[in-house]
DNA sequence: CCTATTTATACTCATATTGAGTATATTAGT
DNA sequence: ACTAATATACTCAATATGAGTATAAATAGG
C-alpha cells in the first residue's frame, strides 16, 4: 500500500477490492494475511479505473477478474486513523471469480466469520438474540434525550426486526453502522466490544457495501452465475444463492423461477454417486445477458 | 475548477454534481453559462466527501441540496482532453432540489435538450426513427467483421428496440455510450454529428449516469417526493414521474400504485380555478422511508 | 430383492399484483 | 341544461407468488 512513485500527491488514490468467490459452499473473501482487503495505487498508466484494478489484480494476486462493478468512494478524514495528514480517497470495487487458485499467501475468508449476524439461514443466530439485541437497547435507553432514543429504536426495529419475517438481507451496510454506532464492532485495537472478526482499517465497512450490492443485484441481474462452475445443478444454485442471501428458499418455487426466466439450459448431464435422484445439470444461458438488459418496470405503463 | 491550493497533488479529486429540479414541469440541470456542470475541488476541509460537496454547494450555487448520492468515480486518462498531464479523478454525484433559487449565472437546462431521444412520452421520437436508426444501422454495417456486426446488432436491438413496448427508459448511459462509438454525439470541437446539446468535457455521460440511476430508482424508492412542492395532486405526482422517466403512465394505476403503496396523505385541501374537477392535495408521508427501508424481496423465501 | 431414506421434479391452488379498461363524480364554461 | 375536462372509483382477466402435495429415481441396509 506504499504510495506509488507517479503519484507523488498529498491525495493518493487507492483501489480497495473486495473479491468474492464460493469455497466449500461458503461465500469467501481474499484478504492478506491480516485481513485487509486487496488494495494498491491507482498508478497513472492506467487508462481506466478498472482496468488499473484488473492488472494489479492479475499481477498481485494472481486472479483474473470476470465481473468487477464499483462500489462506493470513500473519502473520510478519520477513515485511516494511522495516516493523519496523508489523506486517501478510496475507491471500492466488488469482483465476483469461480474458484480461485490457492496461493500460499492469499487467504479466503468466510464473510459470515467477520459478519456472523448476517448468517439467517438456520432462522436467527442466537449472537443475534443473546448479544446484539440486548446490547442495542442499553445503547438505546443510554440515548440523550426522547427523541434520540425514538430515533434508535425505530433504526434497530428495521435493522433487527423482532418478527424474523421482516428481516431485510440487504440492509448489511446499515446494520453494521449501527453496531458500529453502538460500539459493538470496533475495529481497532481493543479486543473486547468486537462481534465478528474485525479487519484492518475501515475494510470491514467496504465488505459491508460489498454485500448490500451483492445481495441486492441477485434479485435483478444474473450475478450469481459468475460463481457457478460451468455446469451445476438447480440444488447447487440455490445453495450459492442461499449463501449470499444468508436465506433458506423454497425449493419448488425457486426452481420455477430459475427455469421461468429462461436462465439455464439443460446440459444432458446429470449427476450421479450421491445420495437421492439424480440431478440434471443445468448451464448458464449466457443469451439472457442480452435479452434481460431489459428487466421489468414496476411504473404502471400504457401501451 | 482551478485546484483548491491546499491539494497540490498532481492527482485532482474533482466533484461533479448533476442537480436535478423541475422547471414548468421539466427535469432541468444546474449547469454553468458554458453548460458545464457545477464542480469544484474537494478540499481536505471537508470531512467526508458529500459534505464537502454540501458545503460547496451552498456556498457557490446557493443551493441546499436535499437528497444527495454518489453516482461514480471515473479517472479515464482522456476524460478531459484539454489537460493531458494534470489527470483528474472526478466523483460523481447526483443531487435532487425542489425549486431552486434563480441566479442570474444559473442555467437551468432541460435534461431532453441533451438527450431528446430519451423522451418517449409522445411516442418514439422523429429524430430515433429518422436520424438515430439509420445512422447505426450504417454503422452496424461497417463492423469490420461478422462477429463485431451481430454484437453491433445486438446492442441496438435493446438500447433501441423496433418494438416501442419494449424500450427500457432505464438504459441512458448504455445508449449514450452507442451513439458515442457510432460518432453520434461526439462533444468535441465539431459541430457536424451531434445530437442534442452537447456539454463540456465528459458532463454529458455524467449527466446519462445520473438520468439511468434516477430513472431506476423512482421504482422502488420514494425519491420524486424530493422534487415535489409540500403539497400537490396525484396527477402532477404523476406527470413529474412521466418526465423523469420519459414514459406515458396509466393514470388510473398509477394512483392504485400510489396509494396502495402508503407514499401520500390528503392534506385536506383540494385545487381550484382549472377546468375539471377539482383534485385533492395530498402530502408525501415522511414515515415512509423508515417503513420502507424493508423493500420486497424477489427471492422464494420460506416462512 | 425389498424397503426406507434421500433427493429431484411435477403439479395444485389460494391469494396478491398487474394491465387495461369502464363507470361515475365534480367542476367551469356556454 | 348541456358539454368539455378532469378526478376518482370500480371491474375483470391475466400473471405472479407463497405454500404446499404428489410422484419419480436414485442409494443404503437388511
Amino acid at each position: 500500500m506504499s504510495p506509488s512513485p507517479l503519484v507523488k500527491a498529498s491525495t493518493l488514490i487507492e483501489l480497495n477490492a473486495v473479491i468474492v468467490a464460493m469455497a466449500n459452499g461458503k461465500p469467501c473473501l481474499l484478504t492478506a494475511s491480516d485481513l485487509a482487503l486487496p488494495s494498491g495505487p491507482f498508478e497513472t498508466g492506467h487508462r481506466t479505473l478498472e482496468q488499473g484494478l484488473r492488472s494489479w489484480a492479475r499481477v498481485k494476486a494472481q486472479q483474473t477478474l470476470g465481473y468487477v462493478e464499483q462500489l462506493y468512494t470513500f473519502a473520510d478524514r478519520d477513515r485511516d486513523r494511522t495516516a493523519r495528514e496523508q489523506r486517501a480517497v478510496s475507491i471500492g470495487y466488488l469482483a465476483l471469480v469461480y474458484q480461485a487458485p490457492h496461493n500460499m499467501d492469499d487467504h479466503w475468508s468466510s464473510w459470515y466469520l467477520h459478519f456472523p449476524w448476517e448468517d439467517h439461514r438456520d432462522g436467527v443466530p442466537t449472537l443475534t438474540t443473546k448479544i446484539i439485541i440486548p446490547a442495542l437497547t442499553a445503547w438505546k435507553n443510554a440515548a440523550p434525550d426522547a427523541a434520540a432514543k425514538r430515533e434508535r429504536h425505530e433504526r434497530i426495529a428495521i435493522a433487527f426486526p423482532a418478527n424474523p419475517r421482516h428481516w431485510n438481507e440487504e440492509l448489511v451496510l446499515q446494520r453494521y453502522e449501527l453496531l458500529w454506532e453502538a460500539g459493538l464492532v470496533s475495529e481497532a485495537g481493543k479486543k473486547k466490544n468486537n462481534l465478528g472478526l474485525a479487519m484492518p482499517f475501515d475494510h470491514r465497512r467496504i465488505v459491508a457495501t460489498a454485500m448490500a450490492r451483492l445481495r441486492a443485484k441477485i434479485k435483478y441481474r444474473p450475478v450469481v452465475f459468475e460463481l457457478m462452475p460451468p455446469a451445476f445443478t438447480l440444488l447447487q444454485l440455490q445453495n450459492t444463492v442461499e449463501a449470499l442471501a444468508g436465506l433458506r428458499l423454497h425449493k419448488q418455487n425457486f426452481r420455477r423461477l430459475v427455469e421461468a426466466q429462461g436462465l439455464v439450459e439443460e446440459t444432458g448431464a446429470i449427476t450421479s454417486g450421491a445420495s437421492g435422484r439424480p440431478a440434471k445439470l443445468f448451464a448458464f444461458r449466457r443469451k439472457v445477458l442480452q435479452e434481460r438488459a431489459a428487466v421489468g418496470t414496476k411504473l404502471p405503463r400504457t401501451s
